[in-house]
RNA sequence: CUCCCUGUAGCUUAAUGGAUAAAGCAAAAGCCUUCUAAGCUUUUGAUACAGGUUCGAUUCCUGUCAGGGAGGCCA
């Protein structure tokens, strides 16, 4: 048993005396009491039913209490009217303490079946193969990971998808480059490739398109031969943007994120998905031949608004535009079409997931990868477009697919962040880009918080060898990255300060890990399994209470997190266990505990803390180190 | 001009329409011979403005102001 039993025993019996009572029946709610003087569990029936039978909600409320009273159940010893007129239940104390305890041992703790099994792709990453990952692409792939993964514990099949668009501008413009802006195949002394390709080629390449003509011509050229994909221009473009994404992958698999297909866009061009997509389009009428004013012969989608712009779909001069990209790949994601794909591996990951990629080739393997619900991680600034995608799908087909954006603002550079890049600002903080060369690397801001965490795990562990030094280091540092990423709302904007980031302190995810390194130091040192088969009456002080009840909020977590795709909940709780467990830490000793029962409850409660954090941690995908 | 997002303490953020608006950072003070001080205790300090709906609004609605983004036969 958990708090979401308590409140659904609690709900069923006010339920039932209200209806005793002759109420008419409320949509009330039974949650946690904002503050613990007011006991465990709040009901606001009393608000609720004040109007109907005019009366005050004290009143209702205490009619509802004096029932309850004489016929108390096991989980609640007192039952509270509040002068305001909220119902409260103070809990018992040490069922409660059992119970969750007790429950949070089990593998599948948190575990709340809200997805049914339901199909689900999310869509995250798809970055263009042309760059290394900057901090605002690690916010997208941050976020769809841990999506996934809270998906995933919530019950639903998710596969994740990373597009890989091989066949844009921006893929053109280093090929440009490689081939006639005279820049070497070969990155300078060691130089990871995917920050050689964006660092240097790239922003040089489109800083001389404009003083150098003929470098603009190539730049069609081969964008043309790209998406065709037969010529010698077109396989050294698949050449080096297979190596620029596998660089990527690097990067993506340091902060802990694994995919399971990765989709090439040049493949989704060249298989029959848009012929497909296109004459299902014209047949259902959702697209249409323009015969007058300034789109003249161009395909286009109608607004719908008098003041939006008709979006042309297909150039008069035949060739699609990006949308005509981006709609057969939806449907396909949602399993609407046939899929032209066979699927070959590519690798397996760290965490033996194996990695697929699409082909056109007939491998003879066939999987499928489509689900009945698609979240696509893109940031708000293509919100119109999502919309526009959302829509055209929504016609496609009636059943209850359902194709969906997740949205979020972008990160930008603090006046001072871009200042290291000899960027003045005027005290704004400014958007990152790529072209510009405006930004700052994934692996460049990972590497010196490693730096900083490695000394401080050095210094506050000098017993420990190099190789777990350099583990832990690491992996407080991608904590540190991925909960900055994660803990606050995904429609504010996060503005990334390189100094800031440094902080290990307060509300941040080292923090969060520091708990568990101090939770499985204690165990240790009791060199002893706790026995949990014991009554935890003893637990009875408030730092006790506090920890085991947000022990207990676990599932409610991942349901409130899943229902709603926020990562940031499951960050908050996480926290919130870590808050929770060092005020405990520093007013209840364990191993030093006046009794050999007090020893051992307290165990059994460290022991439970641990194991829900370091699930709650993974959920975030931040590792639960046992030593800092 | 139109549409979207945001406005909470000096800064960064939290709060299914509920009770005395919650944290972190920064500043000031204290706590390590006792399970790791990446910690814990104190102190100072906030809902942009004006209306509306409601028993009750940081939250919902309207307007104003401020900041950001989007509106290409670019992606």
């Amino acid at each position: 048993m958990t708090l979401r039993l308590l409140f659904a025993e609690i709900r069923s019996a006010v339920q039932k005396i209200s209806a005793e009572l002759g109420y008419p029946v409320v949509e009330f709610d039974v949650s946690e009491a904002s503050k613990s003087d007011f006991g465990d569990v709040s009901c606001n029936i009393g608000f609720l039913l004040a109007k109907p039978l005019k009366k005050r909600p004290s009143e209702i409320s205490e009619s509802i209490a004096k029932i309850y009273r004489d016929n108390m159940t096991n989980f609640v010893s007192q039952v509270n009217v509040h002068p305001s007129g909220y119902l409260n239940f103070v809990a018992n104390n040490s069922s409660l303490a059992k119970n969750i305890i007790k429950s949070s041992t089990s593998n599948n703790y948190g575990g709340y079946d809200l997805g049914k099994g339901t199909k689900t792709v999310v869509e995250h990453t798809s970055v263009n193969p042309n760059k290394a990952l900057h901090i605002g692409h690690v916010r997208n792939i941050i976020i769809g990971d841990t999506v996934a993964r809270i998906l995933r514990k919530a019950n639903y099949d998710v596969n994740v998808l990373n597009y890989v668009d091989d066949s844009g501008l921006q893929v053109a413009d280093i090929i440009v480059g490689f081939l006639y802006g005279g820049f070497s195949k070969e990155p300078p002394h060691g130089q990871k490739f995917d920050h050689y390709c964006g660092d240097v080629v790239y922003v040089s390449i489109t800083e001389r398109y404009e003083k150098e003509k003929p470098l603009a011509e190539k730049r069609v050229l081969v964008l043309k031969e790209l998406e065709e994909g037969k010529s010698d221009i077109a396989k050294f473009g698949d050449e080096i943007t297979r190596q620029v994404l596998e660089e990527q992958l690097k990067t993506c698999w340091r902060l802990g994120v694994t995919y399971d297909c990765l989709n090439f866009e040049s493949q989704i061009i060249r298989s029959s998905l848009w012929k497909t997509v296109f004459e299902k389009m014209k047949s259902m009428g959702i697209t249409y031949l323009e015969n007058e004013g300034k789109n003249t012969g161009c395909w286009v989608i109608k607004s719908d608004s008098e003041v939006e712009e008709d979006k042309i779909l297909v150039r008069s001069n035949g060739i699609a535009t990006y949308i005509a990209k981006d709609i057969p790949y939806a449907a396909w994601k949602l399993g609407i079409l046939d899929d032209p794909f066979y699927y070959k591996q590519y690798m397996v990951q760290k965490n033996h997931q194996v990695l697929w990629q699409t082909t056109l080739e007939n491998t003879g393997t066939k999987i499928d990868f489509t689900g009945d619900k698609v979240i696509t991680i893109i940031d708000s600034r293509q919100s119109r477009l999502q919309k526009i995608i959302t829509k055209i799908i929504s016609e496609f087909k009636s059943t209850n697919k359902s194709y969906l954006h997740l949205g979020y603002e972008s990160v930008t550079l603090s006046p001072d962040t871009a200042k290291t890049l000899n960027l003045e600002t005027g005290g704004k903080s400014v958007q990152m880009s790529g072209r510009k060369g405006v930004y700052v690397n994934a692996d460049y801001v990972l590497d010196i918080l490693g730096v900083k965490t490695y000394e401080e795990t050095k210094k506050r562990n000098p017993d420990l060898d190099e190789v777990s030094l350099v583990k832990i280091a690491e992996q407080v540092a991608v904590g540190a990255l991925r909960y900055a990423m994660i803990k606050q709302d995904l429609d504010k904007i996060i503005t990334f300060d390189l100094t800031e980031s440094l902080s290990l302190e307060g509300d941040t995810g080292p923090y969060v890990q520091y708990a568990h390194a101090r939770a499985i130091r204690i165990l240790e040192k009791a060199s002893k399994m706790p026995e949990f088969d014991i009554s935890l009456d003893i637990l009875s002080t408030v730092y006790e209470k506090n920890l085991v009840k947000t022990i207990g909020k676990f599932d409610i977590q991942v349901e409130d997190s899943a229902k709603n795709l926020s990562p940031k909940i499951i960050a908050r709780y996480c926290y919130d266990l870590a808050v929770s467990f060092n005020s405990f830490y520093e007013h209840a000793k364990v191993l030093t505990a006046e009794s050999p029962e007090m020893i051992n409850s307290r165990l059994c409660l460290v022991w439970s803390f641990k194991e829900t954090l370091a699930k709650a941690l993974s959920l975030l995908g931040i590792d639960a180190p046992d030593r800092m």
